[in-house]
DNA sequence: TTTCGAATATGAATAAACTGCATGTTGAAA
DNA sequence: TTTCAACATGCAGTTTATTCATATTCGAAA
């Protein structure tokens, strides 16, 4: 049924542009016997002759014409599909779909994406943000391609690239008794209202890294879905929230709020880029890796650190 | 180099509409082991992953994607290509250039034109006319597809189909001495001036089937590129011409000249259609002489006759 | 965790095809 | 007629595609 190949195509194509088989054959890196076979094939398959040999050059039937012109209209389409996957294979391109879990990231993501862009334009990008989904699990399915997230989860084959770490920092309003103190610790917090993101307490480090190793907890949780409103409301004292200090930066340089570390060595979490593992080698996925962190490390300098080795799971 | 074949795409496209090997398999007609194999295949030459074989409907990577959307450019321009094929091959479709050596067939060839583009669409016409070459070699040769003469030639490949057979008539001043007579023989043109078409003598009925055999000469000859130029110089006693009679039979209606028989049977040549062998059964070809031969017999009812048997050589 | 069923992968064998070589045939020009 | 270049053809070797039988994997349910 199905009959005509694109060898066909391009040997006729050789054909036309050549005048004869045996050229032809040079063209397709092939014998003239063996162009011979294939166009003799062919035309018992379509029941046709497709040109006529006894000219110089040979001259095509109007099935040999036709087929030329399937031959213009979709060797160019195959050989820059072809072109495409090169790219594709080689990791120069790909669909990047990412996913943040961390409300306050947009703010050096954005420009991250911009500088990302000029260096990478043939990669498709989209970011999917908000908490409607859990990430990791589409990652792994592939319905995502890089999650950042500051809870690595230990699942074969992801892989993590550390980004930065921060320090998740308490923010307190200005009149708040903490300011008399040097750094927070968990008592301070049980008659607390914590203000926080409307995410299970087990995905935050004020929960996972201070309270709850000490037992201690707070005497109310309230949500918020934006960073500014958990900071007003934190500033007009209905609570205090822990945030990582760059997300707070601007308004400490406004003198907005207070904010005390946790504990006398502070807490520090660290962000990571989630890819599939297959993905982790590819250029254009260590190349975004890159620019998220050279992006990060120019916007937020001096308040968030490198930290380079590979995450080792407790 | 080349990698992807048609039948690859077929099976992406498969899978695509199947959502699994095992169904995609049987869309195409093969084993799901063997689509497994080819797409395996296709994946290590082109150096990546197209399709995730874990979920159900099997999600396909960038380069699936992107083959995907070079099957769907690719694969309705190669169908409708083969339909095309199908018609040529079956004969319902093809060329038609054609060429007339007798220039007042245009009085019937283009009516014959008008009908036959209604019933065969597809066909790709053109006429050649003029004298600027010789129609037969290049109908040998393929440059043409029918060539319409009165003086078929033994030539191996070539197919005459008749057309009908008319009367050679002798056109003359209607003052002229042989409106006397019943009809002209060769000897009442030796002091005559004969007008004709500016082609060789030997493709002259009046040469090759009256004078020549009784050995006459005229007294000269004279040549006209239109009928109507030879009909006005006959009528205005400057010479006389031979005409088919159906070319003529418009003046005799005005009662602008006279016309004789050549002899007393008169001398009726028969018009063919020359087509390639290879074609006279090809619909479409077979289709045009048909439609033809009708249109003559209608537009030139009573004045020439049906020569339904096929042309044997002297 | 284990088990089960469906889907996919794999290995070996077979069938088909493509290709190249050597040679034959043809057509056009000298 | 000869000659040369191009094309055709028969055959053999090789590659490739496909199938069959079977193994493996995955996900869901027990």
């Amino acid at each position: 049924m199905s009959q005509v190949e694109l060898r066909h195509l391009r040997t006729l194509a050789a054909l036309r542009d050549s005048g004869s088989l045996v050229e032809a054959a040079e063209r397709v890196h092939l014998t003239q016997s063996a162009l011979s076979h294939q166009m003799k094939e062919l035309e018992t398959r379509i029941g046709c002759a497709l040109f006529v040999r006894k000219t110089r050059p040979v001259r095509f039937t109007s099935a040999g014409a036709r087929l030329l012109a399937l031959a213009d209209q979709t060797l160019p389409l195959v050989h820059t599909a072809e072109l495409d996957l090169q790219r594709l294979a080689g990791g120069e391109s790909g669909r990047l779909y990412m996913a943040i879990e961390c409300h306050s990231c947009f703010e050096w993501l954005l420009p991250a994406i911009d500088t990302y862009r000029n260096e990478w334009a043939d990669v498709e990008l989209d970011i999917a943000s908000g908490f409607h989904f859990a990430p990791l699990p589409a990652l792994a399915r592939g319905d995502l391609d890089l999650v950042i997230t500051a809870d690595p989860v230990d699942e074969p084959g992801i892989h993590y690239f550390p980004l930065f770490s921060y320090e998740a920092k308490l923010a307190v309003a200005k009149d708040h008794a903490l300011v008399a103190k040097q750094w927070a610790e968990p008592a301070d917090l049980v008659q607390e209202t914590i203000i926080s993101y409307p995410v299970d307490r087990d995905r935050l480090d004020l929960f996972t890294s201070f309270l709850d190793p000490a037992g201690v907890e707070p005497a109310r949780v309230r949500h918020a879905e934006l960073t500014t409103m958990i900071v007003q409301l934190v500033a007009s004292g209905r609570g205090v929230a822990c945030l990582p200090n760059w997300a707070l930066y601007e308004y400490l340089q406004n003198d907005y709020l207070s904010v005390r570390s946790l504990g006398e060595d502070g807490v520090w979490p660290t962000l990571y880029g989630a890819v599939r593992a297959d993905q982790a080698d590819a250029p254009f996925m260590s190349g975004f890796v890159d620019v998220a962190k050279e992006t990060c490390f120019k916007n937020l300098k001096g308040i968030v650190t490198a930290e380079l080795e590979p995450l080792k799971f407790r």
